[in-house]
DNA sequence: CCCACACATGGAAGCGCTTCCACCGCAATA
DNA sequence: TATTGCGGTGGAAGCGCTTCCATGTGTGGG
């Protein structure tokens, strides 16, 4: 509460010489107005620096203006991720060029019932989950179904945008074999992320046409588990020429634990990433990797939901592969 | 709208069988009631599945309960540098800590009005600016001053959270020099980024003690920049035997271009950055840098306007040398 | 010259909530 | 027994806004 009397639209209306009535018409757009008034009411907001009370208007419209952008998994590692960031700039720039809000909200990984409570109140325009589970998808509440969308593999309820993990996979592992891969290992994401499955199916599916067995091992997308995934899979197949992991942040870790272990890449081992961040280019050597429309896959959830589109089921976006120096 | 009919206050007392006002002491925990009273409203509350509507409540209580961030300068540097997440997700930490939401706002470099636009109504409970210019910081609207705090350096207007640019460049540059380099070379931020300036004013002095000549090159904190930085360089002063980026993006950068060049790092040419990201550590040459508490003061920023505690002025965090590889 | 008709306008209702205030019953005190 | 005090309660006002509706005001056609 600041003692500053801050300017409503009673304010205007009476500087301006008219009713509430028509200068919110003026302000809003919306009816009739003669140029008169639309001119008074103009330079009385300007005058007296007049901003509608969002709540209120809110309130009496019940038309939410804001998009959520929940990020599900609030550890270190989406943190470090440039990934999430990506996706939180592109769905912010849909919705601040519609002049809707957004708000953010990093929901823990075990307590699906967080999403429904993020609907406080009903002045909520559309909620975009990144990273979804499924049981939390599976609570958004009833009157929000229809105006929510997921970044990443979703469930049948709501429309889901995301990558094409199989497709992706299948490229990266394809190259590793073309050039003369054929005992290749793969570092998976965490296991609660759906669309990990998609992907190690690919990696199967390719190392069994090309007669290699599958070495899978657990990730999480950071970097210090590609580290000691790295070691493990020496120490567990020392013969291993090559390493696809889910994530360029766990492949640069990747990088990090073979170069400890003084393994040559891509001479002895060839090592590939997932998501072509800004790093990948950078390091030394620069990391093979997938290359995805991660603004492209987020601005596209942020507009259906803020559209009301009645996009259900998932759509998936390709991926290029990006062949440098690592493999 | 969605034709299903959401819970109201109304119909919570109804059930509960008590008055609106009851049954709003019950919910929001001030005020007297019953031990019975207190029962059934919370019985009802569950049965119907109420949720308070936020803009209702946040109209009547004029206790805008919400947290907004601006970035300024939305651009593919920001974008990148992980350093903007990590503020981010800590200022939204402090805010879900006291379950206010949080806004998230991308604002044109150019444009200082939009600060004051953001102040959409009331319902804002403080304003964290990254990035601050001083332009914008002054347009930020009376009624909000006292509830602002700017992460970066800012203006006296507001109190401001930054890293110790100054103690920090220093320390990086003294190492170098203590390393035997004496032909130093810097790579600075962008222009329009007040913090720059003391980081300058730390490295010539530095330079001056040590009786090298200053050779500063504007940069803008992205790696592209950084690699074309490096070429500028050494073209334009060829026994360079130092380079200092005010970013580490920049430095990966200008890791690159020496690479490029034939240059080796640390052989030929020291290189270190600035800011400690994660990606530091996993170069090849790890970067040597200076960390800093960035979560810790993107918290402070955000309780400090949560409080609307009055630390006008400036606070400075220290940061740490972090010596690796490159230099 | 009068009626219909569009347009512009102000009054008033009401969105869902909090909170002031008056009220009521009850136990404690005189 | 009469008075005070107090926890518990409901009525009602009002936050700032949009929007329905009834009421003017001017135009063109009959």
């Amino acid at each position: 509460m600041t003692g500053v009397h801050t300017a409503t639209l009673d304010d205007v209306a009476r500087a301006a010489g008219v009713s509430r009535a028509t200068a919110s018409r003026v302000i809003t757009g919306q009816g009739p107005a003669s140029q008169r008034s639309r001119d008074s009411v103009t330079a009385a907001v300007a005058a007296l620096g007049y901003v509608p009370d969002a709540s209120a208007r809110a309130l009496v419209t019940r038309t939410g203006t804001r998009l959520a952008i929940a990020v599900i998994g609030h550890t270190a590692a989406v943190l470090d991720d440039p990934y999430v960031g990506r996706v939180l700039t592109s769905a912010a720039h849909v919705a601040a060029e519609r002049e809707v809000g957004v708000s953010l909200h990093w929901l823990p990984l075990h307590d699906p019932g967080s999403l429904a409570r993020l609907a406080d109140g009903r002045g909520l325009g559309g909620l975009v989950v990144v990273n979804p589970t499924r049981p939390a998808l599976e609570t958004v509440p009833r009157e929000l179904r229809g105006r929510v969308a997921a970044v990443g593999v979703g469930t049948r309820h709501v429309p889901s945008f995301d990558v094409d993990n199989r497709a992706g996979t299948d490229g990266v592992v394809r190259h590793l074999v073309r050039t003369g891969r054929r005992r290749i290992a793969m570092v998976t994401g965490p296991a609660w992320l759906p669309c990990g499955d998609r992907a190690v199916e690919a990696y199967r599916k390719v190392l069994h046409d090309s007669g290699g067995e599958p070495r899978v091992v657990p990730g999480d997308f950071t970097a210090a588990r590609g580290a000691e995934a790295a070691v493990e899979i020496m120490a567990r197949w020392p013969d291993t020429d090559a390493v696809f992991a889910l994530s360029d942040l766990t492949a640069l870790g990747v990088l990090d634990g073979l170069h400890a272990l003084g393994v040559r890449v891509p001479g002895d081992v060839a090592v590939a990433g997932f998501d072509d961040i800004a790093f990948a280019g950078l390091s030394r050597p620069a990391l093979t990797t997938s290359t995805h429309p991660v603004e492209d896959i987020a601005a596209a959830a942020a507009q259906a939901v803020l559209d009301r589109r009645d996009t259900s089921g998932a759509t998936f976006y390709p991926s290029a592969l990006v062949v440098r120096e690592s493999a």
